[in-house]
This record gives structure tokens, C-alpha cells and sequence, in this order.
DNA sequence: GATGAATGAGTATTCATTCAT
DNA sequence: AATGAATGAATACTCATTCAT
């Protein structure tokens, strides 16, 4: 069966591997994660067949979550400045509140385990999200550079500031401005 | 002494480690590594006394590597816009010459093996590099942002350009200078 | 609960050791004493964490089997001089017929790896034995002899005893009442 | 060549083995015991061909040495009480003083590694020391139990002896004196 | 389905011994 | 002879995965 009964538990499952991976690394046990979702060893292969498969869905589910965070509410109505500098603050807002599923999602990207299937997955689920940094750069000085290095180079940008929102969060509405600010004047 | 400890064993088993890392993960084991460097098994134990301590070390002698490299031929005595391209130039064109360099340490970066004053040791070996960057944005509408947010947006720009570099070399030095036109705006 | 643990295979390693490291020392590795105990490799360690761990109870068991065998039977109404021959009987009559374990106990004995609560565990199981032990003396010559000693000395005159009728069977049982008839006339 | 140039070297071997040996079992490695020697690595194995052979010599030459201490200045021409009583007195005297060579000695006797050829060379230097116990029994009550079995004996009530005065050396000679009067009830 | 014991391949590290210097 | 680096077989213990209950 494609999908077993507790849809529950394969999310605190799939939570509880952000936590644990967070702090252990990809090294974390398949033991220790069913333990910190509450259900036994053996429970955990019922929702995923192996641990590679837990760690691609775990890669999938967190950045659709990110990419549907970042676009929530958009003004679509808005000029292009301000549907960007909204998407910036979910984004960047949803990331610096969630720094286990960021570090998890750090270690994962970088991973032999997540296979070219699970990447294209989950550019798929940012389509939207990319749809509305591309129409920042249409007209732009950057409208000859390839689409993917630009969102790359955006995503970079976003993460040097989520880190610092993370570190000194008293100050995470000032990080995340100036990164946005630095973007514009990268793309205009 | 009898058959003294040889650095050139000790820079062989560091680069086996890059390439091995770089196509199995932090993973690899350490008998791979040894086999790769062409010596046995526990050769590699008496030039690192654990898997953790030679991770730590190809982490910060990449990163010295990677600087050094970066400020190598810098023209002092021009204007500070042909200085940071100088640098820019140096430092995707060695990184995009050495992916295996570059992939491995991407994993160690995120890695828990790595230890804080690894990763202080690293930052003062970039401390040249970082001078120099710094001094494209005194006057610049960055000169508000913190140091180190800063630095890791243009590590972050760089870095996108350098796995595009990777990606498709024909066209390395357009990216490479695209990436350096965004790069200048976003300071200037 | 699911396969609970079983005791019985928690005995059969445990046996298994015994005849291991009677065989082989206490260099046996793990991989033998459980195939021996015919599990695998990894279950030795689900009944005990580490190979010390069944080391140390291995010692505390076997003691404590040894002085439970000893003072089977004993007939308190008799005199004291027949209560301790019985005991005798018993003790060296079981060591004699389990020499692997006899031998096993020899260097556990010496051991590094038993630790003093062990040791202090296994005289606490023997406390019932040394009771009988102790009536033998207690008007005799060896009377201001310490405790500890005295008992000491009775094990090392048996332990010589055991070692000639394991090596020659056949006159077991006079080997025994002639280190008997020592015993008796050191403590009267 | 049957024996290398440095007998000094050889002995001072011998001696750090016991000490290591007492402080870390028969697990302690070749190279601890090489250093606590004062010499090299390597050194070690031109005086003894492998860890095994060390051992063996180990304990041949500390039995020896146990014996010829023990049958120093025995008064020849005095009755057989006050010899055995000599014997005695030299044998504890000298093992209380050596508890390190004693604790190894302890874990030679059990080991495998100690061959019968060497147990063997270890009885002959014992002959004489096992000669003047002899003469105590030739005609008392134990005149009929096997010579080995006799000394086993003797051995075993001096070692329980031992181990106390080790540990209380305060008393020591008090318990010389009690197990020495224990023996000599056994035998006469 | 859930549980946790059973499995056994896999791995860092150690160490007796050898050998180049 | 002396040194200590080099060797590689050996081993306790781990962990993803399976399976009896």
C-alpha cells in the first residue's frame, strides 16, 4: 500500500528525523530517530522502506514546506518590488524560525543519499516561488544570466542572511532588509 | 631517525581523502582512503590519530589552500574594483579547478566532525582574502551590514557561480564574470 | 512485547564463554563465544553490552554456582567436623567436574576486567559457605588468624586438590580426603 | 647468536614487562613495555623473538628468581623446623617485596601462553627448594599424598599468605608466622 | 500494525612484527 | 645494533533491516 494508515505518525517520524539529524548529523540512527518519534525500531520501516528513502522524502517535504511558506500571501496585485521583498521575508522568516529543518536541509543537500530524482522533485515545488524571483530580473541587468545560476545566487544571498537571523535573532528583521536590499540592487 | 614520517605521505592521504570524499560522502572509510593514498591500512593512523582528526585537517588546509590561492598575484597598486576581480577571478577559477576539493568541502562544512577551532583556524587563514573584500564596501551601501554577513554573501555569490563553472567549463569565465558584475552591484 | 529476551540464551552464552576461554583465554573473541552459544555476532551483545560485562558475570555466576553446589545438603545436625567434610565433598566434587569452568574462573580471578563490585558481589554469594568454614576455627589453633586468610588458605589447599583430581580422575576422590585430612589437622 | 650483546638490556625488559604487566595484564602491548624499558620499539623484539617468548622467559626467570631467594642461607645442620621455617620466612619475605612481579606471575601461571616446556624449566629451578619441603612430611601424615600435590599445597597457603601481607604489610610477619604455623600442623 | 530481538555485514582502530634508514 | 615508520591481520561493537510474536 502506497500510503499506511497513520499519516500522523510518518509526519512525527519525518519531524523527528529533522530534530535528530539537526543535532547528530546524517550519521543519526534509524534507532534514534523512531525514538524520538515515539514508535519502535522496527515501526519506522513500515513508513519508509529504508533510511535512504526517509531522507529523500525528509529532502522532498522540507522544501515543498519552504517554498509553500515563501509564497503564502502573496500581493499579486503589487508592483514587482514588494511581491519580492514579501516572498524575501516568508522565506527568509519561515527558514530563521525552523534553524533544525534549515541544518538538516544543509546536510541533506550536500548528500550522496538524495538521488537526482528527489533534487528535480523538489524544484518542481518551487516552481511558483522561482516563477516570481524570475520576473525580479526580466528586464534587468541579470536577464542573460541563466535562470538557474540567478535563483542559485538568490538562494545564496538568503542564506548568509539566515544564518546571521538565526545567530543574533534580536536583530533578524535588520539581516534579512539588508540581505533584501542587496539582492535589488544585484537585480536592477 | 629511522625512516622519517614523510610530509609527502601526509599530503598524499589528505588528497586520497578529497577525492574519495568527494565521490562517497564523509562516509568513505578510512581503508579506502589509505588504499587510494597507496600506503596500508594503518599507515594513515600514525599521520592522524583518528578518522576525526583527518577530516578536521583537509578541512583546514582546503580552506588555506583555497585562500592562498585567492590573494596569489593581487595588483595592490591598482583601483580597488580591478583588486576584487583579481581575486574573484582567482578564487572560482582554482575552485573550479578542483571539484573534488570544492565537493568535499561543501560536506565538511556542514559536518559535526568539524571542530570550532577548525573552523576559527580556517577563518584566520582567509583573513588576507577577507581584507581585501572588506575594502570594496567601505564607502558602499553595504557599509552598515556586519562583516561577516557580508563575507558570506559573497562566499555564497561565488559559490553559485563556481558549481555552474563546474557544470558546463565551456562557459566557466562568463559565469565566473557574471557573477562579478552582480557581485559589484550588490557593493556599489 | 515482541521475542521477549531469553534467559535461556543469556545461560547459553554465558556456558558457551566458559568453554571458550577455557579453550582459549580470555583473548577468545566475542565472534566465537557466540557462535559457540549458536547466535549471531551482533545478539551477544543485546544480553550484554560489552565483552567485560560478560566477563564480570561470568565470574559472579560461576562463583556463585560453585558455593550454592558447595553447601547442598549440608547436615547441620551433625557435628562440625562432618558438616565441613560434606562441604568439602561438594565443593571439590563440583570444581572437579567442571573443569572448564574451574579453569575459566583462574583467570578471571586475575583479571583486570572484573571489577571490585564484582568481586564483592561474588563474596556475598559465598557468604553461607564461609559461615560453615568459619565454625571449623573457631576453637582451634587458627583462631586470631583473620578471617580473609583463613578462608584463603582453604581455597588455595582445595584449588591444589581440584587441580590433581581433574588431571588424574581416577583417584579423585582420595586426592580429596588426603587435602581433607591437611585441612583438618591445620584448623584442630 | 643466542644472546645479544646487552644482558643489561635484556634484564631491564624483563623487569619493565613485570611492572607494565602488573598495571595492565597480559594485554599490555610490546610497545609499553619497550618504552617503560627505555628502548625502542623495535629494540625489543633483538632480545626476545616474539611477545610470546618474552612471557615465557618472564616467567621462567622470575620462578628462578623466587627460588634461589627462597633457599638463600638455609641453616643445613639445624632441624627440619627450623629450616622449613627459613625457607619459609625467604619465600614470603621476598614475594611480599616484588608484588609486582608476583601479580604477573599470578597471570602467567593461568595463561596459555606459557608452554609446558617452560613450566617444566620452571620446576627444575625449583628442585632444591622442593627438596627441603619434602623432608618436612617423609614421615608425618602426609607422607603418602603425591609430592606435587604436597607442594601445590605448601605453594597455595604461602600465596594466600602473601596476598595478605601485601595488602597489610604492617602485619606482615605475624601472617607469615600464622600460615607457617598452619603448614607445619598440616604436615606433622 | 506494532514491537523489539535477531541478524551479520561493516568499520575505526590497535598492535605484534618487519624493515628501511 | 638501534630506531620508529610501515604493515595488515585482527576484533569489539554498531546499525539498517528483517521477522517472530
Amino acid at each position: 500500500m502506497a500510503r499506511p494508515k497513520s499519516d500522523d505518525k510518518r509526519s512525527a517520524i519525518l519531524e523527528a528525523a529533522a530534530r535528530i539529524i539537526a543535532a547528530e548529523g546524517l550519521g543519526a540512527t534509524t534507532a534514534a530517530i523512531a525514538k524520538e518519534a515515539g514508535i519502535s525500531n522496527g515501526s519506522l520501516f513500515t513508513y519508509f522502506n529504508t533510511k535512504t528513502d526517509l531522507l529523500n522524502q525528509l529532502y522532498i517535504e522540507t522544501k515543498s514546506e519552504m517554498a509553500a511558506e515563501a509564497i503564502a500571501g502573496i500581493p499579486t496585485d503589487s508592483d514587482i518590488r514588494d511581491q519580492l521583498l514579501h516572498l524575501w521575508t516568508n522565506w527568509l522568516g519561515w527558514s530563521a524560525s525552523c534553524p533544525e529543518k534549515r541544518r538538516t536541509l544543509a546536510q541533506l543537500i550536500v548528500s550522496d543519499e538524495i538521488t537526482p530524482e528527489s533534487r528535480e522533485a523538489a524544484k518542481h515545488s518551487m516552481t511558483e516561488m522561482a516563477r516570481i524571483l524570475e520576473c525580479g530580473r526580466e528586464n534587468g541587468p541579470m536577464r542573460d544570466v541563466p535562470r538557474g545560476l540567478f535563483i542559485a545566487m538568490a538562494n545564496a544571498i538568503a542564506d548568509a542572511a539566515i544564518d546571521y537571523m538565526i545567530t543574533d535573532p534580536a536583530n533578524a528583521e535588520k539581516y534579512s532588509m539588508s540581505a533584501f536590499d542587496a539582492f535589488w540592487r544585484m537585480i536592477s
